[in-house]
RNA sequence: GCCCCCGUAGCUCAGCUGGAUAGAGCAUCCGCCUCCUAAGCGGAAGGUCACACGUUCGAAUCGUGUCGGGGGCGCCA
């Protein structure tokens, strides 16, 4: 609808630059948008204000010369010049009828577009550390991730959705070192565990399972595990260099292949568990992308390597620095420590690098607000390696807040007392929790009552759009017990029978869910389509409870149950984007 | 020390990238079921858009500064 109206303006502005009004090469965009107030129309343009004064002359003369030039359409029944020289378009009761066989016709498609011409993007995101189970925080980035990258593809991108795997690194070794200790203790053997070690029962599950499918297999007695190790940080030592050492002991004594199964049974099982728990999320990945796999294949050496020749790199106290001030970072980045292990930074690079090989038009990736520092340095290291660092685009997820009974629930990850995904899931269901999570623009810091998303009432933005699909169901099987049919394709022309202000209302909702979901999918916001669904909601809840649908006049009826059809299909199609379900009853 | 986010109704937030009289939902009052789910609807009341400059026809929106709140970073990922 709105492309219709902007191509009758450009029509009425080539129209008046050939009657040399305004310069043909001043021809802009039009630029129209819906009118806030419904006493302003349906649609309004500045286009004579803007065009004032390349025209020389006032915007309310330009406006009606612009009116005047304006070709016949069926769609608008009128159009106004109001205020400091606004054209308002006021669209035709055919033009909302018409909309009603559209969006029943295209069904699933309604909404959908080709904008993104198919350029493909990929959007990366979660890519939590498996060294623990999905915490609320990972759960916002997965929710927003997620329905980011459906909002493209309903705009017609080409979506690829990546997991990144953190399989390899300092933080993997302690994992696994983790396990075997507490599989050690299991096997009775007196294990003072590390600060620094991963304390979650999940450790325990794990060990559990290694002690009782491989007995005793990869036991060692505690003096060996411990003798010559430095010092822990609660006896005076360090224990970034405690658990260092450990890991060091670890693979000493068990040996490459036995540290290599117990490193794998605990990337494996949590690496499983978070699937698993994504997967119950509603969401699911194209690509599972390991890091081990590009250390493995050398990437991260080549990538060191074009930095090196380039002249970005440097050495300094034994380690291998990465000049990215030069590219407006505030210091230089170590890329390989001293000890001669790579950074996870030196992987990032690689992987990133990675990405734009595959010939991504754009590359998404949805972080956690906590790696804001971490933008210019990845940006930096493409722009030394050539590449062209806009076409990443790095959206950072503020953490979210959870309250209970009015008091916020105190996390953190260090006392181990964080709340899992999983738990959340429980607790309020992945209905509620997906929709919750996108209310608010990922940048804003997120409270998220619990209790409200448990609430079965209207307060409830997530039952209550819910319940509006439901309902429509409802009043179809109504009608299906009394015999009426709701043939779709039987008489169009019933539609012109929708005469009432409520239809008119609902309609115009209707008719702006197309605009929606482009906006919400160009800007990253799916806030935008929550909101919306919320309001159309609210238009047809109000409507259900000032008319009656299931008239004696057949033909009203027939309208009436065709309008709550699209109804149903868009509130359908917007639940479906934002990964919620649609069902058919409460 | 540096960086990011946010200050809009009592509370939680929108405000479509500069437009017309600043909007919702809670909460508060007042109403609505012999009727398709009251898990719903209507109405009232409620704001110096933190503050100050600046940009222009026009600012909640853009810029600078001040104040206030939240979070992060300082060879860990």
């Amino acid at each position: 609808m709105k492309q219709q109206i902007q191509q009758l303006i450009s029509q009425a502005l080539v129209q008046i630059a050939s009657d040399g009004l305004i310069p043909k090469d001043a021809i802009p965009e039009p630029i129209i948008e819906r009118a806030r107030d419904s006493q302003h129309g349906d649609f309004a343009s500045n286009i004579a204000m803007v065009l004032a004064k390349v025209a020389r002359s006032k915007p309310r003369d330009l406006a009606e010369k612009l009116v005047m030039a304006l070709p016949e359409s069926a769609v608008v029944s009128k159009v106004e010049i109001a205020g400091p020289g606004f054209i308002n378009f006021y669209l035709s009761s055919d033009a909302y009828h018409a909309l009603i066989p559209r969006i029943i016709t295209d069904g699933h498609g309604f909404g959908r577009s080709d904008i993104g011409a198919g350029k493909r993007v990929q959007v990366e995101f979660v890519s939590a550390n498996p060294t623990g189970p999905l915490h609320v925080g990972h759960g916002r980035g997965a929710a927003y991730g997620a329905v980011v990258a459906d909002l493209l593809q309903a705009v017609g991108f080409e979506v690829h959705r990546e997991y990144y795997v953190n399989d390899a690194g300092r933080q993997m070794d302690i994992l696994g070192t983790s396990v075997w200790l507490r599989y050690l203790e299991l096997c009775d053997e007196e294990i003072k565990f590390p600060a620094n070690g991963y304390k979650g029962d999940y450790i325990w599950d794990i060990a559990a399972t290694l002690h009782r499918e491989n007995g005793e297999q990869y036991q060692h007695a505690a003096d060996e595990v411990f003798q010559g190790v430095p010092a822990d940080e609660p006896d005076g030592g360090d224990k970034e260099i405690h658990i260092d050492a450990l890991i060091e002991r670890a693979k000493r004594l068990l040996g490459d292949n036995r540290y290599r199964f117990v490193f794998e049974l605990g990337l494996n099982t949590i690496l499983e568990d978070i699937r698993d728990d994504l997967e119950l999320f509603g969401i699911r990945y194209d690509e599972w992308y390991s890091e081990r796999s590009i250390t493995e294949s050398g990437a991260v050496n080549k990538a060191l390597e074009r930095l090196r020749a380039s002249g970005h790199i440097y050495e300094k106290e034994g380690a291998l620095w990465f000049r990215s001030t030069d590219f407006g970072d505030e210091k230089d980045r170590v890329v390989e420590r001293d000890n001669g292990q790579t950074t996870y930074f030196a992987s990032d690079i690689a992987y990133h690098m990675d990405k734009l090989e595959r010939g991504f038009d754009r590359v998404i990736d949805v972080w956690g607000a906590d790696h804001h520092g971490y933008v210019p340095r990845v940006k930096a290291a493409l722009q030394a390696l050539g590449a062209d660092p806009s076409r990443l685009d790095v959206l950072l997820v503020q953490f979210a807040n959870l309250y209970r009974a009015g008091e916020k629930v105190q996390m953190s990850t260090r006392s181990g007392s964080f709340v899992t995904l999983r738990e959340l899931r429980k607790e309020v269901g992945a209905d509620a929790a997906r929709f919750f999570y996108v209310m608010r623009k990922c940048e804003q810091h997120l409270d998220f009552d619990l209790d409200l998303a448990k609430s079965q009432s209207s307060d409830n933005p997530v039952y209550y759009v819910q319940y509006a699909h439901a309902r429509v169901c409802s009043v179809l099987r109504q009608a299906a017990e009394k015999q009426i049919s709701v043939e779709i394709s039987a008489g169009d022309s019933n539609l012109e029978r929708l005469t009432e202000e409520h239809e008119f209302q609902i309609l115009k909702t209707l008719s702006r869910y197309p605009e929606v979901v482009e906006v919400a999918a160009l800007n990253e916001e799916p806030h935008q389509m929550s909101h919306y669904l919320r309001e159309l909601a609210n238009d047809f809840h109000t409507y259900y409870n000032a008319h009656q649908f299931l008239v004696d006049d057949a033909g009203v009826r027939d309208a009436r149950i065709k309008l709550i059809l699209a109804v149903r299909q868009t509130l359908k199609n917007g639940l479906n984007l934002l990964g919620v379900s649609a069902p058919e009853s409460m």
